[in-house]
RNA sequence: GGUGCCAUAGCUCAGUCGGUAGAGCAACGGACUGAAAAUCCGUGUGUCCCUGGUUCGAUUCCCGGUGGCACCA
């Protein structure tokens, strides 16, 4: 596993590694999924896609639906065919709950409708979160006693849950680790802030290069959709939309890539299993896996 | 060269009738179980340009520097 902030060179360092073993490539990037989205999420460069088999890259529809879980269940269901192949395969990715699905399992719960979160969404629209809030603390005291009662993504998740099966969300959440049948090496790569920071506004003047706002204007009638509620899109909606001037629009781009950095870092800070190095040493990385799988 | 104005947070600036300072943006920290590049929460981070003077006390008033801007030469 090989994870760290959206820039950092995890691509790179990724292609390398495994053509130093031989092995191929899961990405766990949960934009990079969408074969529409190409410019905005940096997918790997053909020649590096050429060298490696990919997997999970560009091979879903903006369109369709994809979650966590169902990344969960792709990823368990195509490794028997690598490792078939070689002992060591490579995921890729910077999306920390998609990782944590596919390393950790994530607890079995039951689908919902789409058009219940539809109702559940226009319902906060017009009466607001206390109304949510007063919904979940009858259906789920547990949980509104733990969750986060100003968010209202996670109170509308719980309440589809609580409706649809009949019983408490919390009654579905163990949060407990599953061990997987496959050793799993974490490696995380991380640069100085700065140095990063610097590398991300140089990628969006590359993306704005490559005809980033082409790429958002034929997705333009589709910015309702999930998928594109992303960095680099809702920005560049907001510009065609006369709101702000293009250049602001690219400014914007860079802020919210750092600040989303910023979250992928959070989100790793407290996992102790993640070995960190410098996305340059790639030498030391491959030496390190070696040591862990004993080759 | 002369005159005037300015110098406060990373940036743009406000303010203190003398009691060591605040707003926007930027930045920083955190949460996270099927929307996650999403969503949500928290935090001023400062030689108030420098030296000397007045004062119990100066970022604030005064002298002199330094730097910037404008106008006149």
């Amino acid at each position: 596993m090989i994870l760290g902030p959206t820039g950092v060179g995890k691509s790179e360092v990724a292609v390398a590694v495994a053509g130093h073993f031989g092995s191929e490539i899961i990405s766990a990037d949960s934009r990079q999924f969408y074969r529409e989205m190409k410019i905005g999420t940096a997918v790997p460069s053909d020649s590096m896609m050429k060298a490696i088999q990919h997997h999970f890259v560009q091979f879903k529809s903006i369109n369709e639906y994809y979650s966590a879980s169902l990344f969960e269940r792709d990823v368990l269901e195509l490794l028997p065919f690598l490792f078939e192949k070689n002992k060591l395969a490579i995921m890729a990715g910077g999306s920390g709950m998609y990782i944590d699905a596919v390393c950790n399992g994530i607890d079995d719960i039951p689908d919902t409708e789409p058009a219940l979160r539809e109702k559940y969404n226009a319902r906060y629209r017009e009466e607001g979160i206390r109304s949510l809030r007063a919904e979940l603390k009858i259906l789920d005291p547990e949980y509104y006693a733990s969750v986060d009662l100003r968010n209202h993504k996670r109170i509308i998740r719980a309440l589809e849950i609580c409706e649809t099966t009949g019983k408490p969300f919390s009654s579905f959440l163990t949060r407990k680790k599953i061990k997987r049948e496959f050793r799993i090496v974490k490696i995380g790569l991380a640069r100085n802030r700065a140095e990063l920071y610097g590398l991300i506004d140089k990628r969006v003047d590359d993306m704005i290069e490559k005809g980033l706002e082409q790429e958002a204007k034929t997705l333009l009638e589709y910015r309702s959709n999930n998928a594109l509620n992303s960095v680099g899109y809702k920005e560049l909606f907001e510009f065609f939309d006369g709101r702000i001037s293009r250049e602001q629009a690219v400014e914007l781009i860079k802020r919210n890539s750092r600040r989303y950095a910023k979250r992928q870092m959070t989100w790793w800070a407290r996992d102790m299993e993640i070995k960190w190095f410098h996305p340059e040493k790639v030498q030391n990385i491959i030496g390190y896996i070696e040591g862990m799988v004993g080759s």
